[in-house]
DNA sequence: TATTGCGGAATGAACATTCATTCTATAGAT
DNA sequence: ATCTATAGAATGAATGTTCATTCCGCAATA
């Protein structure tokens, strides 16, 4: 196995025991067995368990990021645009059950509060697109005139309940049922 | 200290720590530290630190329960008892953030999902106001048409959200605020 | 042969839980 | 009223377990 193979086998195999077993779950000796590597090994590569559970959520960040940018033309209307963002952001994590699952316990832990902090100070690249759009819809007058956060609440809050009850199977989604959603968001934060 | 006051307690210390530091960030000794009491203590009142855990939490549940219900009237449209449950469960999170940050903690853990499991099969006391309004909603066509989890998600995905984002200090919500979030959380469910 | 990477046993810290002991409060005896 | 016996509550040091991390000898490569 090469180095680069070495470290896509250590954090693919973190993300699936993480996301199924929850960060206490998951011991380094196991993750290093199912990875078929020493318990060593992964010290090589991650300076220690801290590192590596924050790199592989920066991976996943980044993979979310550039997926739902795909097809996103600024020449649409503020509320197809949504529909797009919101749509794409669903069926990326449907089809990535095991990142949803880390991203969420990520959020909900020590990690995700220091997290949410830099968030607030600096740029958050993850959510950009969607900022820089909804801060339009205000400006244009397509959408509520609610604090950032509030918008963010009203289009993510059920965006993340929903992808959760598919996952655990409560919910069966498809492409019908996700643009019916995402559109019933919409009506939640237009004017 | 009497038998309740002692078991009151460590309760309300667990309930401090654990909302604070998280449950592994939250070790028995520590508890017992704080509640003035003997380590073993805690074994007379708590069978293990599972119980305790989980105990903990459903009296949360209770008293949450208890409190978004008083002042419901069924004789109001359906709207007006959505506004005041939903107006009701943001007020009370955002005057008890531990007991908020303790809930969001148990439902990201592998008691929540065994929670949920039973909460998806029984009677689920919790939000069985809710439910049944929501029910009454979509057979009066007053509400949206979709399968009950995709409602609820509606619902509650941006109200935990909001609560969130407050207790963070992100946004701070007042009456008028909280009104028009709900009324807005209700735009997205209304036909 | 020298160097680099690897494995997995060894280490030590952190924790939940236990249990032998101490304390406390009540009831009965004097 | 005072003293003693007893049950049950409380205690916290000791235990055993579970990890993250380190370390050292071995193997592959150059």
């Amino acid at each position: 196995m090469t180095k680069v193979d070495k470290r896509k086998q250590i954090i693919r195999t973190a993300l699936e025991l993480i996301a199924e077993h929850g960060f206490h779950g998951a011991p380094m000796a196991m993750i290093a067995d199912r990875a078929g590597v020493g318990a060593g090994t992964i010290y090589r590569y991650f300076e220690s368990k801290d590192v590596l559970i924050c790199d592989l959520y920066k991976e996943i960040e980044q993979r979310v990021t550039e997926v739902i940018a795909i097809g996103y033309s600024p020449d649409e209307t503020v509320r197809e645009r949504f529909i797009h963002l919101g749509s794409r952001m669903i069926r990326y994590f449907i089809d990535h059950p095991m990142e949803f699952r880390y991203v969420e316990q990520f959020h909900n832990s020590p990690y995700g509060a220091e997290h949410r902090k830099e968030k607030i100070l600096g740029i958050d690249q993850g959510c950009n697109i969607f900022k820089l759009l909804l801060e339009e819809g205000i400006t244009s007058g397509a959408i509520k005139d609610f604090h950032l956060a509030v918008l963010f609440a009203l289009s993510f809050g059920p965006i993340i309940s929903v992808i959760r009850d598919h996952i655990l199977g409560f919910v069966q989604l498809d492409g019908v049922l996700i643009e019916r959603i995402v559109s019933a968001c919409w009506d939640g934060i237009k004017n």
